[in-house]
DNA sequence: CTTCTTCTAGGGGAAATCCCTGAGGGTAAG
DNA sequence: CTTACCCTCAGGGATTTCCCCTAGAAGAAG
């Protein structure tokens, strides 16, 4: 399993925060540090050394997103900063831009958007998905496994009989390097396939 | 298991919205219909008639969230509003009150300050916490078996016999209404304990 | 002192699981 | 056609769970 990607939020508001952080954890990505300013944003980038900042536009005090952008990407260029805010605003774009932001995402945007920018400033951050390594079937059982669906239970869901279904969680088993059900629900939760089909 | 409380979000920012979603999802409350204006606001608490609504202060056009807080007050009285708003300003506060809002909350409040107002404003939106009628002992087996963790691991995770933990078991479920293992994990996530200590 | 709650634990038998092996059929790529 | 992958299923034995029961010890409350 690839290692967690490791992401930082900037945003003065509690809420946005946490709601942030629920909402990329459902994504397989980790958020590492918070920060409430723009001065705590740079110290935290350049302590924990994200793979990616999130940042939020107007933070007291001041234009804290935009100063901090331009700060950061002199001190460790090497980290993408995807500026978000309220404003929709072209001239702000060019200056997010200038200051060194990859990308200018829109609160208003729909989530998919988001994602997208995340996705197009850090290609690995959005995690491999599980599909890609299990097979459709596999994946099935695993998501029914994490649910607290015995095998007896998974085989009349499926169809199959129990042999098959014990076949296939061998199979996810070995595949994932799991070795019980309890680091399966550890997997399904950390990954937020838990999450995603409530 | 008590019916699921009923949610409404008015905020024009959608990653405030799926923010909070996930927020309140984790305590067990569901959001049942979101909206971007006031207007929205008004119309869907009129149809979904939820429990409680949560509204952003601004709004465009205008102050959507005072206007529509006093509408929805003389329609529906009966439903409580809390105003979520960026801007800590004591005269907003009263004006927000008098159109009817029950309460006011900060957006850079740390998050436990909202949901103690969702519990004043509505004290059956915070399910009824599962400790309270659950044992301790009871409810860690319950947490150990959200997580996936068998009847045999957890004796010795908790240095108790098999027999014992079966007969925890036991009575979780007979007091939780719960007769299978995914009942458990369905319940552990809508409760949020399956989040909370990850 | 009784009563209630909580935590603890056992007997016993049916059921399900876990873990190993092996294997046939379908489909797609080489 | 051969190879590879996927889905399917089985035998068999060790282990564990599941579900019914009973029941003692400790502490708190009346």
């Amino acid at each position: 399993m690839k290692a967690q990607t490791r992401i930082l939020i900037a945003d003065d508001h509690t809420v946005v925060r946490s709601g942030l952080a629920l909402l990329l954890a459902n994504h397989g990505i980790k958020v590492v540090a918070e920060a409430e300013s723009g001065e705590q944003a740079v110290e935290e980038a350049l302590k924990t050394r994200p793979d990616l900042v999130l940042m939020d536009l107007t933070m007291p005090p001041g234009e804290g997103g935009l100063e901090a952008t331009r700060l950061l990407h002199q001190k460790a260029p090497e980290i993408p900063v995807i500026i978000l805010t309220m404003h929709n605003d072209e001239s702000l774009r060019e200056s997010v831009l200038e200051a060194g932001a990859v990308d200018y995402v829109l609160k208003q945007a729909p989530e998919q958007e988001m994602l997208l920018a995340i996705s197009k400033a850090c290609p690995d951050v959005l995690r491999a998905d599980p599909k890609e390594i299990l097979t459709g079937r596999e994946f099935e059982v695993l998501c029914l496994l994490a649910r607290g669906f015995g095998n007896k239970e998974i085989s009349n869901l499926l169809d199959i009989s129990v042999k098959t279904v014990e076949t296939h969680r061998t199979h996810l088993f070995m595949k994932l390097d799991l070795d019980s059900r309890a680091d399966l629900v550890d997997y399904a939760l950390k990954t937020g396939i838990l999450h995603r089909q409530q």
